[in-house]
DNA sequence: GTCAAAAGGACCGTTTCACTCCGGTCTCGA
DNA sequence: TCGAGACCGGAGTGAAACGGTCCTTTTGAC
């Protein structure tokens, strides 16, 4: 079964889809968002630090610290989070690289691709994390 | 690297392509497809027997046998082509099976899988080996 | 009968997936 | 200042999927 999101893309769109429900500058344990989710904390800790890493979310340390956005979450897309996980999507390999593609000129085929994935781009990068939340919690 | 096709699926495409550039109940061999389009012949094995079990192959044994598309080129499509080599296309699991998705109903997240679901199957689902061939050999 | 070709099943090495573990580091609060 | 709480980051791991290969059997044409 190909064409399939992983399981880390998945737990990142729930989490951020998660600390999207807080005010802004608030954190959330990563304890908080596993047991909330229901994502193994040990993997979410993982997922956590690429997110982190791509500058889409922030870290406290210490004591009270945890994870939060780091912009608004009308700001942020599903498209972002999962190339952040997961790194780029490229539906096939001759999109993402076409000088692997010695096809790639004439080929109708490669042609298909591109418009597949620009589809699948433009749904995933017009999803923010906003549209995504249900009623923030105060 | 999620959401990407597999060689599987990839090859598969560019055998049937292959095959609509000849007239319908000209059959080619394995031989002929692995070398025209470059894939290793005893992958490529399994790869057609797929597609004749999924009912978009033909083929014929013995001497002089080989393989030859089941219907017209114009009514065969990626979709079709991807589906029966990778089996169906689920873009995340929750899309696949909602039972085994308990938050399908009020999750704003399953829905916007369902919309990227839609949108690649109408792309893929709309181009056919028909519009792929280059021109035909007669 | 013989040769060409597909059918189909067993097998297999490598990579990726989906995690886990653990020592280290930072920070706050007492 | 000390320690508990929390993230950091790298190594490790079992299972499954990927991407094939190989070999025997069956079928069909000549």
């Amino acid at each position: 079964m190909g064409l399939q999101l992983t399981r880390g893309g998945e737990y990142a769109v729930r989490a951020m889809t998660y600390l999207a429900r807080f005010p802004e500058g608030h954190v959330a344990s990563l304890r908080d968002i596993g047991q909330a989710q229901e994502i193994p904390e040990s993997f979410l800790a993982k997922i956590l630090q690429s997110l982190v890493h791509a500058g889409l979310a922030v870290s406290q340390r210490g004591a009270h610290g945890g994870f939060g956005l780091a912009r608004p979450a009308d700001q942020i897309t599903m498209r972002d989070v999962i190339e952040a996980v997961d790194g780029p999507i490229s539906v096939n390999l001759c999109t993402l690289d076409p000088e692997d593609c010695k096809r790639s000129g004439d080929c109708e085929v490669h042609k298909a691709w591109l418009r597949a994935q620009e589809q699948l781009m433009d749904v995933l990068g017009g999803v923010t994390l906003h549209s995504l939340a249900p009623q923030p919690v105060v």
